[in-house]
DNA sequence: GTGAAAGCGCTAACAC
DNA sequence: GTGTTAGCGCTTTCAC
């Protein structure tokens, strides 16, 4: 009955439309569209058949003649528990309300980012966010070449016509040693990550700086995997320590690893902040919860996509203002292009100011 | 110096590679597609050439012209700190492995669903996968009679085409309700969620009719947000009531209800579970934290994106192998065609049986 | 092994 | 207001 591919796809046209509404097949186009000529009567009765078929335009089609698919790219990678879900959030809602539809592309590895970026330019996107891996700058230079936009989530973009906004970690850093430094604690540790770790590296780099700038040198427990149980490991080689040697302050570069150390002391009967301040990075929701009450930092996820998307709006703006592609209009700041965000500081129980 | 349409978008063609690679068109298709005779070094040649003019197949284009574009379409809601964010992840990694483009549609609320379930045939997706909101009988109709597949997660599919898997909620509560049991608890209460929630009223129906069955009928306090806060507001509730009338069991219907309950107790010197057992559902991570210990229900997520993988995957095969759309096979176990995934439960120490 | 030619389903001029 | 026409950038026969 209905006309069927050789794939078993339904290949109901606009053709089918026309010939069941009596017009051309150019009036249906329009139909939809809601441009060009056309008399409402016409346009009721043309919308009324193609209900009735169950016929709908062919974005494929209509995105090759037009030359310009109403699609958007996102590089993303493991989202559960994870700045990102709630960053993909936030896009695709955007994206929703702006009509834009979101190609996702999954990056397993950081070194998989680069082919995503290449397997990207197929789809003939209006642009792509990045929120994983690391962009080379000659994939830039391609993306951006074709007038689509580039914009990166918490890593540079490598490129000056790309967009690029991140936390600024390094401050974050160094707000925790003032804050710690202030409260008068005195023997610093910093709960760090993996040697790799673009973001957990600026963090302990700035609080590292900050203290140094104080003649103070903490010592670095590094982690191979950020979680939970790894900030236990640390309470109990804390514990381990003679009492008189023991850090007064640890800075966690994230949540997970603060919320871990502080089960890890439960037992000992140390108190916190009294004995130890804490403070930790992400602001997780545990976080503020009863047993934990982590004095920490927020990223400002919000503020970062809303910029981001505001660089999507621009971009699609000189879009139908036929502007030839680069507009270069310098959002950022920072030398290195990036638009860098001040964490916000939630100050809780675990450190000792209450600013 | 590339071509450049109107819009800015570069309009570099499989023209302009076949031209300077000094062959027909065509050619550059089978160099890329493979498909077609081609020499070996007319192949390497021309692929040499697309890359350095910096040109890729068109995907729209080639979808177009085939018919069937290698694209996804998922249905989903606000990803944070939701189920939903680690079933996108692995289906995203699983399309990614299989060369597929997930389009994602975000609704907002659940009424938008069926608008955005119609929106997805325009873009002639192999079929559509749907985590959040409800299908309508006509939409699931329309989308399998054009041979697409439609994959639900936790909620029905209302159609017999379709596939749907979904947690074994009712199940759960009775399981809780057996566990609370057979340890010796007399007084039973429910922390419920709004009226209209599928999973929470199924859970708690579970519970109640495991209950009725032992003559039981605990009572039901309901929460219009099912928060953290939520289940602290009940603990005031609980400890407001005589303490001989307190419940000695309490079965929460999601985990952070359950959390909140737990912390709302805390400076009350009641004990859990000597005083009060609770049992939660979902399994959050900070449920196996140590201030917790949450004795709770784990969704199947795992299962239950596999399951939804194979039949896409069967779905792709029975393309290939030319059947005509809906080949029925029926997947599905349950009356209502929803193949349901028994919870696991975790007993930690929330509860007092330790199986 | 290669090229010519015919579309895929649509939009956008342009003529009527 | 409507219809005709010419493509969009590819894939896919089918000749050669």
């Amino acid at each position: 009955m209905a006309p069927v591919k050789a794939n078993g796809i339904s290949a109901v046209t606009s053709r089918d439309v026309a010939r069941a509404a009596n017009v051309s097949q150019a009036l249906v186009s329009r139909a939809f569209s809601g441009k060009g000529r056309i008399a409402p009567e016409t346009r009721e009765r043309i919308l009324a058949v193609a209900a009735e078929i169950g016929w709908q335009p062919n974005a494929l089609a209509a995105g090759m003649v037009t030359g310009d698919a109403p699609l958007v790219a996102v590089i993303t990678t493991r989202l559960h528990f994870d700045w990102r879900a709630r960053v993909l959030s936030r896009l695709l809602k955007a994206f929703e309300e702006w009509h834009l539809k979101p190609i996702l592309f999954y990056a397993e590895n950081d070194d998989q980012v680069d082919r995503l970026l290449g397997e990207t330019i197929s789809w003939r996107t209006r642009g792509v966010i990045v929120t994983a891996g690391v962009i080379g700058r000659e994939r830039a230079d391609a993306i951006l070449s074709r007038g689509q936009f580039l914009a990166a989530l918490n890593r540079p973009a490598n490129h000056s016509g790309a967009f690029s906004v991140a936390t600024d970690n390094p401050l974050g850093g160094a707000m925790a040693a003032s804050l710690l430094v202030a409260d008068g604690r005195r023997r610093f540790v910093v709960l760090g990550g993996p040697q790799g770790g673009w973001a957990n590296g600026l963090r302990t780099q700035g609080f590292l700086d900050a203290m140094l700038e104080r003649g103070i040198a903490p010592s670095v427990w590094s982690n191979p995997v950020m979680s939970i149980e790894a900030g236990k490991a640390c309470a109990e080689r804390f514990l381990a320590m003679p009492p008189a040697e023991r850090p007064d302050a640890v800075f966690s570069t994230n949540d997970a690893m603060a919320l871990g150390f502080i089960d890890g002391l439960r037992p000992s009967g140390i108190s916190i902040p009294r004995d130890v301040a804490v403070v930790g990075f992400d602001n997780l929701p545990a976080s503020s919860w009863t047993p934990y009450q982590l004095t920490t930092f927020e990223q400002p996820l919000d503020d970062m996509v809303s910029r981001v998307l505001d660089h999507v709006e621009t971009h699609q703006q000189s879009r139908n203002t036929a502007s030839t592609g680069s507009d270069g209009s310098s959002w950022c700041a920072g030398t290195d292009g990036v638009l860098y965000c001040p964490p916000r500081l939630i100050v809780r129980s675990t450190s000792g100011v209450t600013e």
